[in-house]
DNA sequence: CATGAATGAGCGTTCATTCAT
DNA sequence: GATGAATGAACGCTCATTCAT
């Protein structure tokens, strides 16, 4: 009975926060995001008990976009360098082409409203990148070090690769194909 | 000769700010600055016009004061991976000890407060890393990639190597290590 | 027969309006008595149009409960400080065995949400007491007083009676004689 | 140095509120009350760092005002009664004349805003009178009630007679006689 | 009728900045 | 220059009430 919560209104709140959050930095009123996703003010927190809820929501719904994106299409039968290629440039694409989306992600990434449990949720989602890491770092230099730290340092690559691409967009192809030929030493 | 204005105080709410800053983020109020520095609310903005000139201010003497502690003792006759070897320890070393110095360059890294003249003049400071750096990939497998694209790779490297130790101290020897020889594959 | 709005619903309303208003006091929200009382949010206000309308409603039942509760078991062939006697001990009582009521009455009685019309009709709850107390003051002191002057000074000995019992209830006994002691004074 | 903080500020907001709350309640905004004073929104919590900061002051403040009027020209030699009649008739006096502060002093009374340890120091306003109490009580029929049993009944007296006055001012040399009568055989 | 999502005015409080002292 | 009171726009959030389901 009565109206059900709808999914759209959720998912246009999160889109607005997205858009609003990437051009106006995680400052940005409730009631900024209100407006644009075509609710009232206080509808938003019919769907986000807080603004922190909503970040939270937030990050973890874009990680997993993320990393949806990258692992789509992914051939298990593949040589793993051909699949950890795969993810690699899936991943850049996605960053690309959502800039907004990867701005409020990087953003959020750094707010303290972050809790631990989203932060875990975020790495859940990796998981299967992760376990490709594995794979390949079991034979690589860095066979010793843990996972978490591998994971950090292909992060942070992947990171500024997407960084750099951005603000070159003209030669992406290449940024793309040296950020990755740089992970591939870090890890094989 | 004595400036009118007071050196001395200046400094007082730079520090000032960067531990208010590491332990409440970059919303933290001016007034909370200013009462941490030991001066007046109002007093603040005889030394810095805004709080965004505030912030960019602090931001250029911690990239400073980071560059300038991870080139101090460099010995230009060493062989070139001694040298980097030794920027990356120190660089390692002063974010260990300087932890709200690190956090809060972290965090006004990701302002969009800080502008491209702040951030320009941090990469000024880095000039000497970038040196070195350009010297070293000239031989390497990113000879052809830009000395920025590369020096972000860096930066990110260290970054999370840092990241890594702080959550890790025990083993900070190790994951040092682990992070400057990922470096060397990079680009040497 | 039946009536379509339930009349448990609305009683479950009023109980729980009463428990969380002595808990919350009048500024309580419409929707956590809804929930107290286990019906829908909206549906309070099928019962009671405005929270006014609720506030008034239950001004009146609590004056009524308590009023008859103070007249139940009188014998009008009793002599007139016995009847007395027995009201003032029965409300005593009542007051003691019923804080939440009494307390969110107390609240309701300085409200200016309640409307003359209630506070009217409180008065005639009352009426019992008040025919008793005419009786009484007909051949004491405050004769020549109207009987509401009189009826409003028994009410504010009977509070604050009851007050000073509710924080000392080991001496409820003898605070209760005391109190009516010095209401037979004034009047008789 | 700098701007002193004003004490006519700090009186004009707790004037206004006064003013404010007799006509709106507890509820009234703080945005009221600082139009009312004639200062900028913010500026009342430079004065009173909460709303119920500023209710506590203001409670504290009217009842020692409250206290100081019933007790001033008061002579110590003359009878308890005629000492006893005096502070009566100043205090239903002092209500009479403020019926704007009485009416926000009895508001702030049922607030549980207010603290134990203003209603304290509200009832040390009225040491003065207690102790005129004490001597009266010592000899008369609630000898061996506490004092503050006597007091809480005489206030209650004082409040349902300054009422009653309220409603109908023509009669109120009549009432105040009654209502002081009505005291008197309570305590002695 | 019952439900609870939707609404938007309104609230207490904060804060960068200004300015009287 | 130094101070801290003064300012008022802005914020996150609440809530009585309405209304689609």
């Amino acid at each position: 009975m009565a109206r059900p919560r709808s999914e759209d209104k959720r998912e246009a709140i999160l889109d607005a926060a997205t858009r609003v959050i990437a051009s106006q930095g995680l400052s940005a009123a409730t009631a900024t995001i209100a407006k644009a996703a075509g609710v009232a003010n206080g509808s938003l927190f019919v769907y986000f008990e807080t603004k922190a809820d909503l970040l939270n929501a937030l990050y973890v719904e874009l990680k997993e976009e993320m990393a949806k994106a990258s692992l789509e299409g992914l051939r298990k039968d593949e040589e793993p360098q051909a699949q950890m290629r795969h993810v690699w440039s899936r991943w850049v694409a996605w960053a690309t082409a959502n800039r907004e989306k990867r701005r409020t992600l990087v953003l959020l990434g750094t707010s303290d409203e972050i809790t631990q449990r989203s932060r875990h949720a975020g790495h859940q989602s990796m998981a299967g990148i992760a376990e490709l890491m594995e794979h390949v770092k079991a034979r690589g230099p860095m066979r010793d070090a843990s996972l978490a730290f591998v994971s950090a340092l292909m992060n942070a690559t992947a990171d500024a690769t997407i960084d750099f691409i951005m603000n070159d967009p003209p030669n992406a192809e290449r940024h793309c194909k040296a950020g990755f030929d740089a992970l591939w030493r870090i890890i094989a």
